[in-house]
DNA sequence: TGAATTCTGTACCGCTCGGTACGCAACGTG
DNA sequence: CACGTTGCGTACCGAGCGGTACAGAATTCA
């Protein structure tokens, strides 16, 4: 069986460069003129490889929600508090640094056209399983004692990816990290305590 | 001096029309065929009310600020803590009610790609906007002798605008106001006590 | 070396986009 | 009623969109 000639690119790092795109311009300001600019290669590669605009958005988030080690990072911590710290300071250095201001999963797709509408509501269902996640944790952090009985554990989630996914708003607004870890200190009061 | 033909239509009424599709879609996600088909009138008829598409859109901004009228009773309450509360109680109600989930200065255009660069920077410098006018408001009650003295004035603005806009976020992903006022009681808990 | 296979680059497709030219209709004024 | 002025509706514009056909180049296997 004949293999064909091999593809001149790597994958995975081109796609890293779709992310950067989708991340800074959202999936509708992205023109695939965008994206093949970026990667660096021609349109038909583009679609041989990735599929279509939409196929490489979904790849894209994949990537982006593997890449983004500070949230498996704040899982691992031993105690609700440390878990939600982690993850906000966390957002703020990702939303501030590098490659693009905020989050893919919040403006990637935040509100489209009806073209668009699954691309969006994908995009919101990611949200919503960091909030099933998150709630997860904390129920186990009740079992664990770590979280004092009666907690409103969902109320605790829904709260802190409210404030993870306000970092990533303002971030986009440009503000900068200092602001945002002075912001973060105050939400943390309305932790409960230990 | 001659008058001319009479406009058959109100202005503000289909502007306000034009207000729901944008919040709806975004600016990136509404096309002109969206607009002229909502608002009911003809593409040269909107061109000469409203100027172009971009034009449009800040009237429309400027129409959706002057209508929430939650955010000005918000500030129009006695105390810091009051005025934090009833713009994230009224902020659930707005996202979640009525014309479309969300807020338009934050899902108007979040991320967008070069063309529509200005639209977007202009939606960004109505959020800090809105957040100098709460510091102002927060530093006010420092004055008032209502917020403690030594309280991080700026650090409280940028916490309460952060959970404002997360509101909006998770309202656009389909949250539901019991959801987000419970969110909002535990938001609340990190203000100083008052 | 030749056949089969796969990637690359050019050049193109139909469609929709934002924006406008132009002729007609509706008004106030003389 | 004639005129100037303004809004309305049709029909159109160039440009850019997402997506693809096709021919040539590069590889493996027989």
């Amino acid at each position: 069986m004949a293999t064909g000639r091999p593809r001149e690119f790597d994958l995975d790092e081109r796609l890293d460069r779709a992310v950067a795109v989708f991340w800074r311009q959202g999936y509708e300001g992205t023109a695939l003129s965008d994206l093949t600019a970026a990667m660096g290669i021609n349109r038909p590669s583009l679609y041989a490889a990735y599929g279509n605009k939409e196929s490489l958005y979904r790849k894209a988030l994949d990537r982006y929600m593997d890449r983004g080690a500070h949230v498996r990072e704040a899982f691992a911590q031993p105690t609700a508090r440390a878990v939600a710290e982690h993850l906000l300071r966390g957002t703020v250095a990702s939303t501030t640094g590098g490659d693009a201001p905020g989050c893919l999963m919040v403006h990637g797709a935040l509100a489209t056209g009806e073209q668009a509408g699954t691309v969006r509501d994908e995009t919101a269902a990611r949200r919503r399983a960091n909030e099933t996640a998150l709630r997860r944790r904390f129920e186990q952090a009740l079992l664990d004692g770590d979280l004092a009985p009666g907690t409103d554990a969902p109320g605790l989630a829904a709260y802190t990816v409210l404030v993870w996914y306000g970092i990533a708003v303002q971030a986009a607004g440009g503000a900068t990290p200092e602001e945002l870890h002075r912001a973060v200190d105050i939400a943390m009061n309305a932790f409960p305590a230990p």
